[in-house]
DNA sequence: TGTTTGTTCCTTGCGTGCAGCGCACGGGAC
DNA sequence: GTCCCGTGCGCTGCACGCAAGGAACAAACA
């Protein structure tokens, strides 16, 4: 997999800078690249990343980039298994991560419920509305709006560690290619599901706004793996 | 839990054996070090840990140390700012532990509900009905108890996801002194919730389960705020 | 006296050399 | 032909040195 490893950076990092700014650029540079090359898929779940090659590709030495792995390990994209290797996310861990995903939102959303201010709601409804329009956007532009409305709600939690839980669950979403995600109808659905969980949380129902989290993300999990299975 | 942590600590590394045994060894023992100190209070929260001095202190390099830092970083029990500092858990952070614990071990209960065989839930039994023995045991047997009910029962989720999360939130859960926890009558309380968890999970009845489990850490997180406010 | 600047030390960020696991590959024996 | 063992190499685990940044303290100037 080294020749994945970005071409198209050759030398950033232009003489050996060395800026050093205080915290470790350098460390959290390489893991932000290395953590989008691997949710894009550029380098594939499976392959084997090399510290040298790494070091030399992005040209710092290989401190920096072993931090940046170590990062990775911690939540869960790369594993140490005689060398580093990209983790990949089968079919059976699906299951598993949206598990976790009903917990996290569902409570996430009834907090949420308690604490979102009328213009946060009006915030998240001109996501909805916006996501209306699935008929004249691309698929990745819907699915960014949608993955906004849920990280939205999830901030508004308040909470950080729902924050930080419904991330980590995003990583393994995104590690396994999902083959053809909304189509036409799947997209109705969220739209209507979404302005369901919008209704309770404006109405300030708690257990509403839990129950139709679960729904929804449910239904989601139902969608995956119809995919999946088809 | 702080006293179940092996406070019998002495001096191992002995003469720089320098072993590698595949997989870092050194990193990962003083992860575990640096974690048991830290959770026992060994090492006070807000206290600076400097590199150099763990390093001589256990006779191995800064790399293994340095990586050990990273981890307990990942597992918010130490923070970078200028230098290495110990978390602590403020009583803020208490709620957002405590709401963390509702939705994981909640639906973990629910999941533990479903996949729980008969042999487990005697298991569960046999645990319950040992902290019946509450006044004739330590406060730290008690502890230990109720942890490993709790741990067992996330466990039995059969997601891996769910004890890790729950892993995390002890972290914290731990970080704060509790002062005088299960007092005679807590500790019945808790054996009675106890025991309506179990109840619904042996009738399998999820729902009452998640019921249940909600409850009781919502009990456990007053009796905390009680304790840490009177 | 207050503010600003210079200096020094402390600690981490980073690079790098070295050595030891393990795996793959190849050669010999049965 | 198959199995076993030796050997080489790729890669990581670890130690260590250097320098940058920052904080604290001191000194000088307004």
């Amino acid at each position: 997999m080294p020749d994945s490893i970005d071409p198209a950076l050759p030398e950033r990092f232009p003489g050996r800078t060395r800026k050093r700014a205080g915290t470790d650029l350098l460390a959290a540079d390489v893991h932000a690249r290395l953590r989008t090359r691997i949710l894009t898929f550029e380098i594939q779940p499976g392959s084997r990343l090399v510290e040298d090659e790494i070091s030399a590709s992005l040209g710092v030495g290989r401190t920096p980039v072993r931090e940046a792995l170590l990062r990775l390990q911690g939540e869960g994209l790369v594993s140490r298994r005689k060398g580093w290797v990209v983790e990949s996310t089968d079919a059976d861990c699906i299951d598993r991560v949206f598990e976790s995903r009903v917990a996290i939102e569902g409570y996430a959303t009834r907090l949420a419920t308690l604490r979102a201010s009328s213009a946060d709601i009006c915030d998240l409804m001109a996501l909805v509305e916006e996501m209306d329009g699935f008929d004249t956007m691309s698929r990745a532009a819907l699915n960014q709006l949608n993955r906004a409305f849920h990280e939205r709600i999830v901030t508004l939690s308040g909470n950080p560690f729902f924050v930080e839980m419904h991330e980590r669950t995003q990583f393994h979403y995104w590690n396994m290619r999902l083959p053809v995600l909304f189509t036409r109808e799947q997209a109705v659905m969220t739209n209507e599901q979404h302005r369901l969980i919008l209704g309770a949380l404006s109405s300030g129902d708690p257990d509403d706004a839990e129950r139709h989290a679960r729904a929804h993300v449910a239904t989601t999990h139902r969608i995956v793996r119809d995919a999946l299975d088809g």
